[in-house]
DNA sequence: AGCACGCCGACT
DNA sequence: GTCGGCGTGCTC
């Protein structure tokens, strides 16, 4: 008699001893277990039990010394054998098991918590349906008119309707249940339940047509819609200035893809997915639209998920993570402001979801589709190479004129005896949209948006005792706060170490609110930023006051940069554009230019030209220029220049091993086994650097020590196996117990 | 990671 | 004798 081995992957196992696990597949289960089922078996010497995926099952003669199988978990195969196929994929690319690639790509609601329960299950309402047919049933609703009239009211809407949700009809009718309860008695009414879906609400509109396209867009369109037909694997990046209607190209694209049968996905950042925008699809794809983000409930997530597994809803709308629904026969997946970072997940996995996007498109030989007003360098080289097609839209929508900018200097500012955050000139701009009745919007960048507290007299200043960082001042909660950690303390009234007078530096938006205030006593200012810890929906809440209200001036943080657009919104302030510029990362300059290119973008989009004003204390840095002027092309050839000077991608590849531990000379000496390591295999591998290993800018978080070695070549596969390798042999060693390493591909922090 | 096995010292 | 400390090695 043949014995089944499923070849399985357990939750318990670590990277480092990650792979395939063979189990005996007893015969009571044999029909119940199937490639891509989740099962749990036991693990280790323990025998404790574990969840694990089935990613192949084999007939075998051989009765080795296996376990077996305790259990299957699910009824059917909650992953397709293209899903098995993408999780063994993301364990080669993202340094991760393929476990924690499953778990990533299933919704929450599948999973199970400590009880064993699921997280969600398939909602039902109950059902009432006809037992009768509907001459009976007529005969019998006139027999209870006078005497049961609740019976016969209940018995008269099922006539018209065969079946009704119970709750529905008892509304309804007003009729008790016990009413019902008599009609099933007597045989008239069966119930039943019946699955509903959990849907995310947006907001209700009617059908719209197509959007038409003006010449440029029509170009992109035509060209895209020649790579959907034709069945090859193509990507493309889609070049458009913030105003010129990607959104409208997109839409055709999909509407094309649909009507072939295929399924789309279109990823935004998180920050990108507003009602607005999900009602301007949801007005021209109605029902067949599936929304994926964080903030849905657990229920709606797993509900939506169903929709897109059984092919009911076939383009999928979301973030990071909708890159995994399960779409059939993908004709294009459109990843909209490739450039934002949000793309790329901070824990394990750490995938990039452009990455996937890319294996996805290939192997289904769909087409990918970049979209952008400020592509990465990346993006944009593979483009010039000629590896993605390109397409441009030049126009703003509308034939807007792009706002007038100017920069200003803050060191001349300074000199003048100005030391505040409004320069004299943004100060004289607000004052005549105040009077003209037009809106202003003042962007401060997230970097320099903290408040610190320190001593005038001595100097001190509060450190988080976990991490080795400053704790800033959070105005909201009258609490010092550490961003890392999330530890928070009370502010002394007086320097702790010296008793000297706190000092309050920074500008926060609070302050530059205040100051405000100062400047323009009579004028309402909305203030917004992300830290503040908001309920889901409120910052809609507050752009939509903004826009009602008529309110002269918004302040804030990264929030106030994105997608939306205001008609009336005639002047942005840019307050301290330099402080993304010096970060050490070499896609700081890439940063900067596109974040100051968006704001710059928020002005003027309405039928009134815009204007901007961008502070600075380096009024000549070329990336600041470059922004000002929208200048994606001249910022690009100098980027790319540097680039090349530097051995950064695209030239080279980046990847990383990072060391964390409680004691650092523990974490410091386990990098350097690693760094040997690496040094010995990238010496095999042709163009390939070590650099390394140093701390990283924030050496300490959660009471844990970081550290971290780079390795850059062209090579990516090889240098992939040599991480791994690495990673593999040192969390094997047990002279580096206490300390645990992970690789990632790129980071960016 | 997490668990058993084993080899050694301290204590009933 | 034997209980329990932690160093070592394996996980179908």
């Amino acid at each position: 008699m043949p014995i089944r081995i499923a070849k399985i992957a357990v939750s318990a196992a670590t990277y480092s001893i990650d792979k395939p696990y063979d189990y005996l597949v007893p015969e009571p289960l044999a029909d119940s277990i199937r490639v891509g089922s989740r099962v749990s078996v036991p693990f280790g010497k323990g025998n404790r039990t574990c969840e694990g995926v089935v990613l192949a099952i084999e007939q075998s003669s051989e009765i080795g010394s296996l376990k077996s199988v305790l259990a299957s978990l699910d009824r059917e195969n909650v992953l397709t054998p293209a899903q098995i196929r993408l999780a063994l994929f993301m364990r080669e690319r993202f340094f991760c098991t393929v476990y924690d690639a499953v778990r990533v790509m299933l919704p929450a609601g599948l999973w199970f918590d400590a009880e064993g329960r699921r997280k969600a299950n398939d909602k039902t309402v109950e059902i009432a349906s006809l037992a009768l047919s509907s001459d009976e049933a007529e005969a019998l609703v006139e027999a209870k008119r006078l005497r049961s009239p609740q019976q016969a009211a209940l018995l008269d809407l099922l006539c018209c309707f065969d079946s009704l949700p119970v709750r529905d009809m008892l509304v309804h009718t007003g009729a008790k249940r016990s009413s019902l309860a008599a009609l099933c008695k007597a045989g008239a009414v069966e119930l039943g339940e019946r699955e509903v879906y959990r849907r995310p609400k947006i907001t209700a509109s009617e059908m719209r047509p197509l959007p038409t396209l003006n010449e440029s867009q029509q170009q992109a369109f035509d060209g895209l819609q020649a790579l959907i037909k034709d069945d090859k694997a193509n990507a493309a990046l889609l070049f458009g200035v913030t105003g010129s209607g990607k959104t409208s190209v997109y839409i055709r694209l999909i509407d094309s893809v649909l009507q072939r049968g295929q399924g789309a996905i279109l990823l935004v950042p998180e920050i990108a997915l507003t009602p607005q925008m999900l009602e301007t699809f949801s007005a021209h794809f109605g029902e067949q639209i599936a929304v994926l983000h964080s903030s849905l409930s657990i229920g709606e997530r797993y509900d939506e998920w169903k929709r897109v597994k059984r092919g009911e809803a076939r383009l999928v709308i979301g973030t990071r993570s909708a890159i995994f629904a399960p779409v059939e026969d993908l004709g294009i997946l459109i990843i909209d402001e490739e450039q934002e970072e949000t793309y790329k997940s901070e824990n394990t996995p750490r995938y990039d979801a452009r990455e996937i996007a890319k294996y996805l498109c290939a192997r289904s030989r769909a087409l990918l589709l970049f979209g952008s007003a400020t592509p990465q360098i990346v993006s944009m080289y593979s483009a010039k190479k000629g590896s993605y097609h390109y397409f441009e839209l030049k126009e703003r929508f509308n034939e807007q004129e792009l706002p007038s900018v100017e920069i200003v200097d803050m060191k001349r500012e300074l000199r003048r005896g100005n030391n505040g955050d409004i320069s004299s000139l943004l100060r004289d701009e607000l004052q005549s949209n105040i009077e003209r009745g037009e809106q202003s919007i003042l962007f401060i960048n997230r970097r320099g948006a903290s408040k610190l507290v320190s001593c005038g007299e001595c100097g001190f200043t509060y450190r988080c005792p976990n991490c080795s960082v400053s704790l800033t001042y959070h105005s909201a909660r009258r609490r010092l706060m550490c961003h890392y950690c999330g530890y928070s303390q009370r502010v002394d009234a007086a320097c702790p170490s010296c008793g000297g007078e706190l000092r309050y530096i920074g500008s926060g938006t609070q302050h530059v609110e205040e100051e405000l205030h100062e400047l323009f006593p009579e004028t309402e200012i909305l203030r917004m930023d992300t830290d503040t810890v908001a309920p889901v929906g409120s910052h809609e809440k507050l752009f939509d006051r903004f826009r009602s209200e008529n309110i002269p001036i918004m302040v804030g943080t990264q929030m106030v940069t994105k997608g939306l657009n205001f008609e009336n919104v005639t002047l942005v302030g840019v307050l301290n554009a330099d402080q993304s510029l010096y970060s050490g990362d070499y896609r700081a300059g890439e940063r900067s230019f596109s974040l100051i290119t968006q704001v710059v973008g928020r002005s003027g989009r309405g039928s009134k030209p815009g204007r901007a004003v961008i502070q600075t204390f380096t009024p000549q840095n070329q990336t600041i220029l470059q922004a000002a002027r929208q200048d994606y092309e001249d910022f690009y050839s100098s980027e790319i220049e540097l680039r090349k000077l530097q051995n950064a991608p695209p030239f080279a590849d980046r990847y990383t091993i990072t060391a964390s531990g409680a004691q650092e000379e523990q974490v410091e000496w386990a990098i350097r086994y690693v760094c040997d390591l690496l040094r010995l295999s990238a010496a095999e591998i042709p163009g390939t650097v070590v650099l390394g290993p140093a701390p990283l800018p924030v050496v300490k978080v959660n009471n844990r020590f970081r550290h971290r070695v780079n390795i850059y070549g062209i090579d990516s596969a090889a240098i992939r196996k040599a991480v791994s390798a690495a990673v593999i042999e040192c969390s094997r060693d047990k002279r580096f117990r206490s300390v645990s390493i992970f690789s990632d591909h790129d980071p960016s922090d």
